[in-house]
Parts: structure tokens; sequence; C-alpha cells
DNA sequence: ACGAACTTTGAGTGCACGCTCCAACTTCAT
DNA sequence: ATGAAGTTGGAGCGTGCACTCAAAGTTCGT
């Protein structure tokens, strides 16, 4: 499927539309229809590219998840803040499309076939945290970083939610709170 | 809408097998067709006793929600504790209706009919679980305590999307730790 | 017992959807 | 220049959807 340079321009410039049209309206907003039309090309064409509408909402989707990262091909550099700071600018600043990521989030909550691809993205930057949680604290072992790293994911994913729905929510205060409130555990005597 | 008795018993019903349907295939795979053969009533008849589909769906919701209360009637009486305690209940408990609520809040990223709905929910719980943080903290002054509300209320939002994500995920453990970082900050000095 | 108000029914309406098909056209290695 | 492989467009297919409507039946205060 697209082998010739035309076809790898058409593909783009329909994931280009797949991508606007989802920022708009939601996964429910996007039809076929309205891709082909934005992307100027036949619905023939759109499927000699792609195998169906789901295809190409999916093919945007990694893309975007993969932009995440804020060192993409050093997987051990980041610190915790880092990924923190990294996942909140997604979150807050790319709403648009972190606001796909967590409505696929919840239609995987009834579609094992979504569930699956998030739960495995979920799981992959779980492993991120966690060695960066040890990093950060190198007393922890691996399963107290991986607990860690999940309750920090896991409320980020809430923080975001909240953030996204409520536009007067201060996402990175709160979620600078969370790392300090756990990950400083230690140094909190100072407070007392 | 409703003023004989046999409407009313046709109504819930017709509430009963969407809170079923729902349960089962999410918010997507209820169709009015299923709804009116599984409660056993004419398509006419749901249209006597409901506005729209969407109508029947907010009203199960509505009601699960309403449910949360540890305790319904008197609201300054629970504890933080008793609060999550109830909130991760909804979450893993009656874990069928508490994807439609985060299927809803998703679908809410996009729609602002729904949004509102649920920012409205939302901002009635983020006040209970306020007050039980000055009541459990009485040193915090009121947005502190609403702050801190809003970040719990936020993290068990995430924990409890991950949980029913990912079945291995034990919700009530993360939950645990999380007011037990942030609530107990001050007393954490034990630990140093 | 009367009858106005309420309830029930399901065939039918209109619409939007994802997707197929295929004839005409374009690309590009040879 | 040739032609096999790739690309294009859009009419049309089948399906499933939420919802309407009017005629027949039921409830219940009077």
């Amino acid at each position: 499927m697209a082998r010739y340079r035309v076809g790898l321009e058409t593909r783009e410039r329909i994931l280009e539309a797949t991508r606007t049209l989802l920022a708009q309206d939601g996964i429910d907003g996007v039809t076929l229809k309205r891709i082909t039309a934005t992307a100027d090309v036949g619905v023939g064409s759109f499927y000699n590219l792609f195998e169906s509408k789901e295809a190409a909402v999916f093919e945007v989707v990694r893309q975007a998840l993969d932009a995440v990262d804020p060192h993409p091909g050093s997987a051990d550099g980041d610190t915790l803040e880092e990924l923190v700071d990294a996942f909140v600018t997604f979150m807050t600043g790319s709403s648009t499309i972190a606001r796909i990521y967590l409505q696929l989030a919840g239609l995987g909550l009834t579609d094992p076939a979504i569930a699956s691809r998030v739960l495995r993205s979920h799981r992959r930057r779980v492993q991120r945290f966690a060695a960066a949680c040890r990093r950060d604290d190198p007393t922890l072992d691996a399963d107290a970083a991986r607990e860690r790293a999940e309750t920090i994911m896991a409320a980020l994913t809430g923080l975001g939610l909240t953030a996204l729905i409520d536009p007067g929510f201060d996402m990175r205060a709160h979620a600078a709170r969370l790392i300090m409130d756990g990950g400083m555990r230690r140094a909190s005597a100072v407070e007392g």
C-alpha cells in the first residue's frame, strides 16, 4: 500500500486531515466522508491506502503518543521531573490530541481491541517512569519503583482529564505537588 | 410524562434495561432497539416516557453517581478516608457503571453538553472532599483544602481508569498511598 | 359507567454511516 | 516507449441508527 511518491503524499494528507478532525470534533465526530473531503481525496483512494477508518485513527494517535517522549532516542536519560513535565506539556500544550488519547482510553473500557493498545503504551511509559523513580531515589527496589511509577502516572492521567474538562484547572501546579508529596517524603522532616 | 402507575413501572423497566446494556457493552453498544427489546417495550412507549435515548442514559448514570455517597443524608459527616473508600468501591465494585462514567467523561472532552454535566458532578464532589480535608487537617485554609481535594480526586479518577483497563492493578492500595503521602506529610518525620 | 388523559404499538421515515467496485488515469523501472 | 503496478474518484450498496405517528387499548378520578 502506497509505493509511489504520489501515494505516500496522499497518505500524509489523509493523516493530516484525520488529525485535524480528531482534534476538532473527537472520535465520534470523524467520519470517512469528512476525512476524504478535508484531504480532498476520493473514498476509493482512502481505501487504497488504509485498511479501514479505524486504521487511520490509530495511526494518528500512535504518532502523537510517540511524540510525547522528551528524549526519544536515549531511553535512560530522563529525570522524573522531565518525564512529568513532558506529560503535562502533552496534556495541556497539544491538548487537542491528548483529548483523543483519553477518549480512546475511555472507549477501551468496553472495547478489548482498543484496551490492549492503550494498555501496551501505558506499560511502556510505566517502565520509563519506574526507571526514573529509581534514579530519583536509589533506595527503592524494582517493585516499589514500579508501584510508585504507576501511582504517579495514574494520577497524572486523572489530572490531565480534569484539566481538559475544567479550563480553570492548573495541571502543572497539581502535578508538581504530586511528585513533591511522594518523592520527597524522606526530606519532608524539614516541614515538621 | 408518566403519570399513571403503569407508566412509572415501564419507565423503571426501561432504566433497568439501559443500565444492564450499558454495563455489558458500553455507550456505543446501547441502541434504542436493544433497550426496547430488553425492556420488552415498544419503541413508541419509550418515546412516551423519555425525550431521547441520551436522556435515558444520563438518568442511569446520574442515579449511579448519586449512589456513591457513603452517607447520602448528612453531607458533613464523612471522613476523607470514608470518601476515598466509597470512591474506590464505586470504581472497583460496581465497575460496570463506573466504566460508563469514565466513558462519558471522555466523550465530554469533545462534547460541551456532556462536559457540563460531568463538570457539575465533579465540582459537587470536590466540595465534599475539601470539607473532609479540612476536618482531617484543620490548619488548612479553604483554598489549600480545595486544591488538595482536587489533586486527590483527579488522582483517584486516574487510578480508577487504570484499574478498569488493567485488571491486575490494585486501586485500593494505590489510593491508600495517595492519602498517606499527602495527608500525613506533617507526620512523616518519623520516616526520616 | 363515563370519558379525558395517559399508554402502547411497530411499521415506516429519513438519514448517515463504512465500505465496495471498477473504469479511467498515472507512475516509473525497464 | 512500453506496460505492469499503483492510484484515483465517486456512484451506489447494504446496514443500522434515532426517531415519528396515528390508531387502538388502558387507567382512574369523577
